[in-house]
DNA sequence: GATTTTAATTTGACTATCAAACTTTTCGTC
DNA sequence: GACGAAAAGTTTGATAGTCAAATTAAAATC
């Protein structure tokens, strides 16, 4: 197997297998009656101050029609709130009750026990390189494909390969 | 910051602008009749040997009733061939069309293009390090929680260490 | 004050998903 | 070989998540 291989199989693994145990780990006995996506709604809305619908539409990627849907099940749920701002009476904001900043500590603590394990489990110098390469590729990543708007890096690559390889 | 937020801040961001990123650029003129989670399918088909429902389900991590559907789909729409195994009746063998097969290079494309990228950016002992790290992590998933069927130690962490530390 | 824009909700449609019931085929055993 | 259990797939019924488009209400603009 080439380096190629092993490396692109290793990211796809490790991306299924995290994707499967955020999920199955999130979702305890405290929490079962909310999905794995409510859990990122919830951190989205997070504990500071209150935040817009169209605010945690655009952090979550969806429309505000979906939203709405979803912050419809949180609230009658008990773990968020919704507030008509007075200051603009279209604007509605939504925060966490107790329930809800519970499950955002629940939430938080996973990811800092991940982060915790994958630092155990590497020296200084392996950490230091990790980060490094992880960030050159979030770099390009924004630069290749977020920054230009509708127009991609990766959206143009040539089709021709293939073939003509 | 702390090392352990940035790593961590890295890793998601990381992890939902590959998810973007990989649904814009597979889903093209081409082959936009077919969703993300079609392309997938059609990567865990493969090239080779027909595969079995329950395989390909496995793979999928799906039941086969939601593959049947899916399948279905990919069928009607010139992707995918069924055909039942004279060796057991009971098994559907599924296969690639040359359309599907097209779509399948178009995905294999994306994956090499991207590793391309990633190792472009780095040295060589910078990759080795980093594919060394990637691989640890992916042991510890596998040892922490796919092993043990249903008991893991991430669903067992403890849920105290907020409130005493 | 009329028009346009903005924020959110509602509606209608579609995809992905699961669990459970069902059909067909094979396997094991008597 | 017949009968019951097991296996592979499909069907069914229900739910969550999603979007685009229509709608409502409020604010901004002119």
């Amino acid at each position: 197997m080439t380096l190629e291989e092993t490396l692109n199989e290793l990211l796809v693994r490790l991306f299924k297998d995290l994707l499967e145990i955020e999920s199955k780990c999130l979702i305890t006995e405290e929490f079962k009656d909310i999905s794995n996506n409510d859990m990122h709604i919830i951190e989205a809305i997070g504990i500071n101050e209150p935040k817009t619908m169209s605010t945690i539409a655009k952090l979550m990627s969806v429309t505000t029609g979906t939203l709405t849907k979803a912050i419809d099940a949180l609230n009658d749920k008990g773990y968020v709130i919704r507030k008509r701002w007075t200051k603009d009476k279209r604007v509605v904001r939504v925060s966490l009750t107790e329930k809800g900043r519970r499950a955002y500590a629940h939430h938080e603590r996973f990811h800092r026990q991940m982060i915790e394990h994958i630092k155990d489990g590497l020296n200084e110098q392996e950490t230091t390189v990790l980060i490094y390469a992880l960030a050159k590729l979030a770099d390009y990543f924004k630069s290749a494909y977020k920054d230009k708007d509708g127009e991609s890096a990766f959206a143009s690559w040539p089709e021709l390969d293939e073939s003509t390889g």
